[in-house]
This record gives C-alpha cells, structure tokens and sequence, in this order.
RNA sequence: GCGGACGUGGUGGAACAGGUAGACACAGCAGACUUAAAAUCUGCUUCGCUUACGCGAGUGCGGGUUCAAGUCCCGCCGUCCGCACCA
C-alpha cells in the first residue's frame, strides 16, 4: 500500500489556496462576521511547539466558523520590537532592523508550512513606520485629551536591561524578563492614565462573559479597589497635615501611631534635620522587594519625633514613625496603626511598646475578659471603647465614623485603587519614539502631526552603555516646533506594550493612511474569539483593554472592550532528563533493561524528572520545524488538538504524534485504496438501506452533532475522539451492495468535511480524489437529522439497590408500565429478589430502572 | 497570609442537566500476515477473586443528602496557579 505523501500534498495545498485567495476577505454587512485572533508572535526567528498550539486551535476556530457561514477575519502579523534584537545586533554586529526582518521572513515560511486559514494580505509588523507612526498620532492624541502625562516619580528600574519597567512587568521584586532584582528610581518618565479606568475596567469584567473566570478574577485583584476614607491628622507645631488611607476607620479609637513611607516628603522633611532618619530612608530604599525578603524582614520603624493630634480624641497625641512596611505606592503613603485589629500594627507596636487597645468586640465575649494576645482580631463584632461608635457593628461603625470625619472636616469617604497609572517610556532603541521635543523656552512640545512619523535612525552605536538614541551624535537635535530654537527629542521609546494594545483594530484596515477607518473598525471588532497565552492575564490584556477606551475616548473607535471571548491555552510540555552534571536531550537518553534511563553514548545513569514546559534551559524542547518535516503540519494539528483540551497543558510525546500520524495515513488509505466501488459524487440517494447503512447513518448523524457541540464547547479532544468513532464505524461496515457503497461514501465525506477544520490538506486531497470540484473549505458544514440522532431502541440499565445487575433494550418512550415489569423479569433482578416483592421501583424514562430491594 | 483551580485505569483524557464510570487514544499483552522487522489487521486490557457465568471493590481521604453521587453539601489531605508589607 502505498503511504499518504503529505509533502507534496501540503505544498500542493499552499499553493492552490494562496493562488484562490480563499482566505482573503473583505467587509460584507450581508453576512454575520467572526473575528479570530490568536496572539501575535515576537519574531524571535524559530516558531515554537507553543505557537504551533496557538495556531492550531485558533485556525480550527477560523475554518469551523467560515463552514458555518461566518465572514470570518483571521489575520497574523509581527510583534516586532523588542529587547532581543537589540542583544542580536550587540552580539552578532547585525542591525535589528536586518534582524527582525530576516526572522520573520524565516517564520513566516514556518506558518505557512502548518497551512493555517490566514488572510495574508493584511499581515502587520509594528516596526514599520507606517504601523508605529499611528500610534504616535494617538500618544498626542492622548496627551491632548489628559490622558498621558508626565511626571517625577520613583519608579522600578531593571539595571541589567537598562531600563524602567512598569509594575505588572515586575514579577516578586524582579525584571519580568531579565530576572533581575529590580531597583527604585527617581525619573521623569511618560504615564497613561489608566487608574482613570480603574472602576471602568473593573465593573466592566461582569460583562466578560466569555473570558475565563481565571483571568477576570487576576485583573480584579490587580486593579485592587478598595473602600475607605482619608483621614487628616494634625501635626503639632507644623502647620501641613498628614492625610492617611484607611479602610479600618471604625477602629479609630484604637489608633496608637502613625506610620509614614520612607519615600513621604514628610519624612524627607524631618531627615533634613535628622542624619539618622536619612540613614534610615537609605536603608529603607535598598530593601528587596522580593517575596523572601518581604517574609523575613523585620518591621522596622523610626520615630521622628512628630506628634499626630488625634482627629476625634481630644487632646491624644500619636507618634509619627517612618516605617518600612508603608508603601508610597499605595494610598496616601501613611497610615495610621490600630495594633489590636492588624496583624502588621500589632507586631510593630509590640516592637516598640505601643499601647494595645481593643475597639472591636467578636460576638459572644466578654468585653472584660477580651485581651489581644500575639494574634491581631480582625473578625466581626461590635465597636466598644469607642465613644459614639459603642455598639454598632463594623459596616454601621464605618459609617459613622465617615460621617463624623466628613462633618468636623477632618477627613471623608475615599477609594483607592492598587492599580498604577502605565509608565511607557523605555530606555531602548528598538522601540516607538516617543514624539515630543524638550525646547528650553517651551518646555514639552508635542511633534506636530505634519512631522510623524518620527522614525528611528539607522546608523546607531551599540557598543555604548546606555541609551543609542540617547547617544546618537545628531538625532535628538531638533528644532523646537513652536519657537524654533535648539531643542532635544525625547530619547525614550514606549514600551513594546504600546504596539501590541491596538494591532488588532489595525488589522480591519491594515492599508488604510489611518490607523484604520472608523467603519472598518465598527464592522470587525470587536475581536469575537482571542486565543494566547494566560501569561498576558494582567499585561497585554489590561493594557488593550485601557488602549481601547483611551480610543474611544479619542474618537478612533466605539467599542470599549477589544476581545469578547478569550480563551488561553495550556502550555506544551515534555519529559525531561537529567544527570549528574545537567539537563540531557531526549534523543540523548534511552531505556536501560530494568526499566531506568542511561546516556546513549556511555550508559551512565540517568533520572527521568517531572514533564515540564519546553524550554531550552531543561533542553526538552522538540522543533515544530523538525515534527512538520517528519510528519506533515497535520499530524501535529490534529495530536496537538487531540490529546488534551485546549486550556489545560499538553503533553507532547512522540507516541502520540505517532498515534496521529498513522491514523491519517489509514484515513488516506481506506478511501483512495478502497476495493469498495464508491459511487461517484454527488450520485442519488438509493431509497432504501440495509440495517447495517440504515444504523451507519444514524451514526453518521450523531457524529456531526456531536462534533458541533465539542467544538463549540472548546472540547477539541472530544471532537476529534467523536471523529475516530465514526472512522471506527465506516472501517466496520459489513456488506457491500449499493446502498452501502452510498453511506459509506457519504459517511466519508462528512467525516472529511468534519476534520478539515484540524487537518486541512489531507482533508482537501482526499476530497479532491473522491472527484470534487474547489475547495473541500468552501463546503457549508454539515447539517444533521435530529431524528436520526435518537436512537428508536435504548439500552438501559437496571440496577438493584444502586448497583447495575444487567440491560434491556427497549423502544424509546416505552410505557414505564413495560420498562418495570422487563426489569423485574431479568433473572439476575429476581435471583436478587428472592419471590419477595420490590419496595419501590424508580423508573427514569430512556435511562435506567432502579429496584429497591 | 489572601484568592482561585484541580485531584478519575500504567498514561493523556471521556462521562450533556445527579441516572450503565473509564468513550477516544497512547502504552502493554496475545494472535494473523511476513524468512524477519516495520506497517497493517483481529482480540484483550480499572483492580481483586473466579475455568466460566459471575461476585466484590473502585473517581485523593472521612462523613452527609438521595432510590441513585465522579457530579450536590460539610470537613480534611495533596498538587498547581495568581497576588502579596495593599493600610
């Protein structure tokens, strides 16, 4: 028997369907659209087994979706800038523009090779000025509408990528990328405003209701509202206040101390005078961030000397500490401390002999007896020791005191947000310029739109620290737009974040002078299926989510939320090895005869360790390049879509790429090697069938329903095992008369048209050797029979005391009358019995009988 | 510490809405074909007992609700993930 040649079949494919144009598409208000997008890749230069999973499953959507009708746009394009070409062109001498480019040529002769549905017309990178130029047209348009500012602040600093990282690119006190401990800075640096979208974003997750409960709850808890009040307490003998956060101001009573950040003014006002609180402040700054660090270090404080006037108790003085544990990153950067209602306080006032009072009382105690011991009481109960508050529970205490503040002016209700505001300016070369000139006499000038975009220089020098913007000899000398004098550009490129937050309505319009037009737009997005990684969970899909109101607000666009489904993928994950000395390739370890490992050159030992995500370090990565030459893009479609469902990890093993290599190249075999004379295309339907074709209908019917409801229901591996039931059930069928050649054939051809979404060229050749005309992905989908689906006679189960004692085949909706009596009747049923009457008999229709003995 | 997800054969995983647990695969075993191997085909494959018919146990552990629990409720244990000095 001859072997299914899917090399030449895939080129084959590529070539009819780029000469076609069957994927390229265009706005048709006549027909409802669907927009795919699956993450766009960094052109690194190799796809990876991840991309291959990214791919496949977004293009099983994109191909099922354009079979049920769907105007279906599904375009692909390059996230382009970014550190690693900057590494390249410092290690290699080459230019990162050279570099990028040539790695996407290289990549996009990978994606081409998996056969996806892509319309390649529309494909992007953000490194084209003719992309990038847009988003500095936003930029001034933000700044324009006071959404991007900018400002002096302290903000983290990666010192082994030489530059400054947002917030949600630190991950537990380190760079996001490099792994470094990451430093605090002083710096200007550009801001969009995205805590102005704090409640926006978050009330607006309800209505996510195609997004993973995961991922809603991640950006929830990364907005971090919460209810509180601002509370002012005097400073004796100073006249500026010092303003606390709060979400506690029903404990008010129990005060002790006040707390301010190392980083509050207040406190750099006192260390002007105070060398050992400068000392202090120092030592406060060079303090990890990192979870380790945070677990053992001590609470430490330092006591200014400064005196709070207690904002309600007369006459009450609290010390004021600069302490390590206060972030001037959230709230106000002070706080006041109730030791006997949080843990922190507690701990601190222990420390330094604080007084420890009680204002909560929990339910059922003793107010003489209730004593704080090491352990903070933060449960419900009742205020006491608290004057106006005595008796009321925590909420109504709340109030209150609210109200109190509010009326004596000493404070007021407040929101804060753990949510900063986006720091986008970057360090780098290779990234978006940000377009504004620093001019002496004007200060910060916007380039005017008629100047954009402003490009990048070519000739730079990588071999200098620091900035090559920075240090390119004539690039930043400009002169100023306004008044004409000397003046600098800005150096700082955005973030590579700031490319990645609109590519997607780029994509409606990718040729357009705009950033794209407005009925482009109205009709694709919002995007209705994004499909990537979880890693984005509070990076990219914040920032896109904040990008489009900034948009809308802009007047670019009218939607609010980009993505109205995402769905994220698992990770691929492979076996590891390991010896003495590190990490061992696969194909460098085998099996030794009592079932362990050893080395293939030596046969030393070997230990197998836990499956793990690919990653070069544990060198268990497998090339998709290496699996696509071997086995054909198919075969590693359908395994990557068959063995697990698509948000949980895969496990990549050879044997079930194997599993899914031979099982196409049977598919192959069965229809173009059959001794089964098909009837030809589209030839009549004989007016009867044999039972065995009447039963194979049947099946073939409740395959595509059931097909249809896995795959809407992201079960993909359910689909595909639906699939093999039904090839299962063809490679069966007895007898070869008419009426089966028929339902064979047409049970073929539903199978073919079924898997195409998930293995298209195979699909396509075998389609075309049954004698079709055009594109087997043109066809509609497959409706079934819902007749056909409900079988006329069921098997159900008969069980006795809840355990199963045999079957009985019955006609659908028999009389429950028969169903009971045929049960009882079955021998096992009365042996159980014994002659004695049943209890009670539960009879669920079509299902099963139960008999209480 | 806070929040969340998950736990089913040797393995990946099925099981719609509480109703025959283990679909579909992988691996394994036996057989056919073959000089042989690969490929292909047929059968077996949750565990224990049994020649067999069967019987017993079984979805992390312990309880509960129900005629009936992988599924619902309560309490544990374990694994993974996110956030974390957040006032």
């Amino acid at each position: 028997m001859a072997r299914y040649n899917f090399r030449e079949t895939e080129k084959k494919w590529h070539g009819r369907w780029e000469q076609a144009g069957t994927f390229a598409v265009k706005e048709d208000p006549s027909r409802p659209k669907y927009y795919v997008l699956e993450m766009f890749p960094y052109p690194s230069g190799r796809i990876h087994m991840g991309h291959v999973r990214n791919y496949a499953l977004g293009d099983l959507v994109a191909r099922y979706k354009k079979a049920r009708g769907f105007n279906v746009l599904h375009p692909m394009g390059w996230d382009a800038f970014g550190l690693p070409a900057e590494n390249a062109a410092f290690e290699r001498r080459v230019h990162p523009a050279d570099w990028t480019h040539e790695n996407i040529t290289a990549m996009r002769e990978q994606l081409r090779a998996m056969g996806l549905s892509y319309d390649w017309n529309r494909e992007l990178a953000t490194c084209a000025p003719e992309y990038y130029r847009h988003e500095q047209k936003m930029f001034l348009d933000f700044l324009r509408n006071g959404l991007a500012y900018r400002k002096e602040s302290w903000v983290n600093w990666d010192p082994v990528e030489n530059t400054v990282l947002a917030n949600e690119q630190v991950i537990d006190g380190r760079g996001w990328r490099s792994g470094a401990t990451v430093e605090k800075r002083l710096l200007s640096q550009w801001f969009l405003k995205i805590t102005e979208y704090g409640d926006d974003l978050l009330e607006a997750l309800e209505s996510l209701e195609r997004w993973p409960d995961r991922v809603r709850l991640m950006q929830h808890n990364w907005i971090g509202r919460s209810e509180g009040a601002h509370v002012l307490f005097d400073i004796v003998g100073r006249s500026d206040r010092l303003e606390v956060f709060t979400t506690r101001h029903d404990t008010l009573f129990g005060a002790s101390f006040c707390a301010i950040a190392a980083n509050h003014p207040l406190a750099a006002s006192v260390a002007a005078n105070d060398p050992k609180l400068a000392d202090f402040i120092a030592e406060c700054n060079r303090m990890s961030t990192s979870e380790a660090a945070i677990e053992t270090a001590e609470k430490k404080g330092y006591d200014t000397g400064l005196k709070a006037r207690h904002p309600i108790i007369d006459g009450l003085e609290l010390p004021v500490y600069v302490a390590n544990f206060v972030l001037m990153e959230y709230g106000t950067g002070a706080i006041f401390g109730c030791p006997a209602h949080d843990q922190r306080d507690l701990d601190f006032a222990r420390a330094y002999g604080l007084p420890v009072l009680p204002v909560v009382l929990p339910p059922n105690t003793d107010a003489e007896t209730f004593e704080i011991g090491d352990e903070a009481y933060v449960g419900p109960g009742t205020a006491y020791n608290s004057d106006f508050l005595d008796g009321l529970a925590i909420d109504q205490a709340k109030s209150a005191m609210a109200e109190r503040l509010e009326s004596a002016g000493r404070g007021k209700r407040a929101i804060t947000y753990r949510l900063r505001d986006w720091g986008v300016s970057r360090q780098r070369y290779w990234g978006c310029p940000i377009p504004v000139v620093h001019c002496p006499d004007c200060g910060i000038v916007p380039v005017p739109d008629a100047q954009l975009p402003v490009e990048l220089p070519k000739d730079v020098d990588f071999d200098t620290p620091g900035n090559p913007l920075d240090n390119h000899p004539t690039w930043k000398h400009t002169a100023c737009p306004t008044c004409g004098v000397a003046a600098t550009r800005e150096t700082d490129t955005f973030d590579t974040f700031f490319e990645s937050s609109w590519y997607f309505a780029r994509f409606c319009d990718p040729k357009s002078d705009e950033a794209f037009s407005r009925a482009s737009v109205d009709y694709w997005m919002p995007v209705d299926q994004y499909i990537g990684g979880i890693e984005h969970a509070v990076l990219h899909l914040l920032y896109s989510r904040f990008f489009t109101r900034a948009l809308r607000k802009c007047g670019y666009l009218g939607i609010d939320e980009p993505f109205a489904g995402l769905m994220t993928q698992g990770m691929v994950c492979h076996e590891t090895y390991r010896d003495a000395k590190g990490w061992l390739f696969p194909d460098q370890v085998r099996k030794a005869s009592d079932g362990g490992f050893v080395a293939v050159d030596d046969g030393r030992p070997v230990t197998a360790g836990r499956i793990e995500k690919m990653s070069k370090s544990k060198r268990n990565v497998v090339d998709p390049e290496a699996i696509i030459q071997t086995y054909g893009a198919d075969t590693a479609r359908l395994f990557m879509l068959s063995d697990s469902p698509p948000e949980r990890d895969l496990e990549w093993t050879e044997a079930g790429v194997e599993g899914a290599w031979r099982y196409l190249n049977r598919l192959w075999q069965r229809i173009t090697e059959s001794e089964i004379a098909f009837p030809p295309a589209g030839a009549p339907r004989p007016g009867t069938f044999s039972p065995a074709a009447a039963d194979l209908e049947r099946a073939i019917h409740k395959t595509i329903k059931a097909v249809q409801d896995s795959i809407e229901k992201w079960r993909f591996n359910s689909a595909v095992a639906q699939i093999r039931e039904l090839s299962n059930a063809l490679g069966a069928l007895k007898g070869d008369g008419a009426g089966e050649a028929w339902m064979l054939r047409h049970g073929y051809e539903v199978l073919l048209r079924l898997i195409e979404p998930m293995t298209p060229h195979i699909a396509e050749e075998i389609w075309e050797s049954l004698g079709h005309q055009g594109f087997l992905c043109e066809v509609p989908w497959p409706t079934f029979d819902p007749s056909l689906v409900i079988d006329d006679v069921i098997t159900i189960g008969v069980q006795v005391n809840g355990k199963l004692r045999g079957t009985i085949d019955m006609a659908r909706d028999s009389a429950e009358e028969d169903v009971r009596s045929q049960a009882l009747d079955l021998e096992n049923v009365r042996k159980i019995l014994d002659g004695n009457p049943p209890r009670r008999v539960v009879v669920v229709p079509n299902r099963i009988v139960n008999v209480v003995a």
